[in-house]
DNA sequence: TAAGCGAGTATTGTCGACAATCATCCTAGA
DNA sequence: TCTAGGATGATTGTCGACAATACTCGCTTA
């Protein structure tokens, strides 16, 4: 039972994960470190759920099925602590974080401050080359919704691509890093494992069209607008189908 | 020389190191676990310039110098690394972070959107006694300023347990994360390191002020829009002060 | 029967040593 | 003289073992 597989646990490269940029897909193996592999490996198994919230990680447990030492594994949670995806007791442990309903309606405020300034740079700092290949992703997105109704996943990495572009459009590296390298995760953890799904997928692409309009024509101010009231209607959406403090994440306490 | 004693590292709590939530003061020994001992004796090197810029973090000369083995030390730069105060590449170690003008800048971007955010929030989120607590801060800072005209150091630190009670009052724990655990490094960072002081305290109080008194309104949309104008401010007389990229923050390649 | 206490176990924290990688410098050759 | 290559040294990455702390479960006692 010590080296129980994991080989669900060594992701493929799908189409979707090679969008996510916060994952990286097959080189996975080729990390330089094991630190890092390990800590890619269990972001991963985190944000799908594989590894449930709230699951204690415990570290002769998790270095035995990865057949690694404690010393990789604990800088690797270390890591995983500062991303905000497990919490971390002195001398008892560390655990997956467990997103709550309010955690995630924090970050909503969070991402239509973060969001909306990056649309307000990207007005300004966009190429018109960027700004064509944003239009060209919208068409994209509009034919697939078209094409597979029912197939809402790639509609949301399409999303996430979306807003990706956007943030990084701000030539602002802190905000990428805030934003990509901690908030989204959360994000894509919720949407894994919620079966939650795009709620009108075509409201949610006329509101992109509208923003990349005002990108396109310069205007900052209307561009932060924009993308606040887009945040700000999915915060409700999801405050309002999560109306109690009644998750509808699965959540365990042991491993 | 390899327990060279560090004493000037074991600050004293003064009464501005007691406001910085971020630097736990006195009771720095009582940590339970001695990585996160020396995680917080390196962050308050770091900031205070005592570990310049860029300086290379030696493992086995830093695990010699306090005294201990190299594990814990490796745990607290990866918490470092993190808090985005070290920059670590895999093979070849560790540093100090190096702040460059633009960095700074980037940071008040981000500051002026989530701070702006706050604000908002805080002017529905406030209670009465705490909206009169600010009041009396300000007050305060308002006799300090006619006090002291020289010692702008505590100015300084008033200016952020302002900006701390704003964000804490937002009641968005995320958000006090983002803010009071990374960000605000940065900026402390730079205070100290620069010689620059905050040109024009009479006008920032003022500004404060006007801040409050739309929070005390419940006028969340002019409390945002007054902290972002505030931020900007700041922000611009930052690219004034600095204006090429010959920052003027001291930096070092060697330990 | 329930609550408090204590011994035992398991897990985390820490250490020193070994292996792998990288940087530097010296040498050899064109 | 300059460049390419290799050898040497140092530093980082990894491992297994020991020490300290926290949790568990059974026992005692009110």
């Amino acid at each position: 039972m010590v080296n129980a597989h994991f080989s669900h646990l060594t992701k493929r490269s799908t189409a979707a994960s090679s969008i996510m940029s916060a994952v990286p897909s097959d080189p996975i193996f080729e990390l330089p470190t094991i630190a890092e592999r390990i800590c890619a490996e269990l972001k991963t198994a985190i944000i799908r759920g594989e590894l449930a919230q709230g699951a204690k990680l415990n570290e002769p447990l998790l270095a035995a099925r990865y057949g690694i030492s404690r010393g990789p594994l604990r800088e690797a949670l270390r890591r995983l602590e500062g991303l905000g995806l497990v919490d971390h007791v002195p001398h008892a442990g560390a655990r997956v974080v467990r997103l709550t309903r309010d955690d995630l309606l924090e970050i909503y405020y969070i991402r239509e401050a973060l969001e909306g300034m990056a649309a307000r740079l990207a007005a300004t700092m966009m190429s018109e080359a960027e700004i064509a290949e944003l239009f060209a992703l919208l068409n994209q997105h509009a034919e697939q919704i078209k094409a597979d109704a029912g197939r809402t996943y790639f509609q949301q990495e399409g999303n996430f691509d979306f807003h990706f572009r956007i943030v990084r459009a701000s030539r602002n590296p802190k905000l990428v890093q805030i934003l990509q390298g901690d908030l989204y995760h959360r994000v894509r953890m919720y949407r894994y494992q919620s079966s939650q799904q795009s709620s009108r997928p075509e409201k949610a692409l006329l509101e992109h069209r509208r923003i990349v309009e005002a990108i396109a024509a310069r205007d900052g101010e209307l561009a932060e607008l924009l993308m606040r009231r887009h945040i700000q209607s999915a915060r409700q959406a999801i405050a309002q189908q999560l109306p109690a403090e009644s998750s509808n994440i699965r959540t365990e306490v042991t491993l």
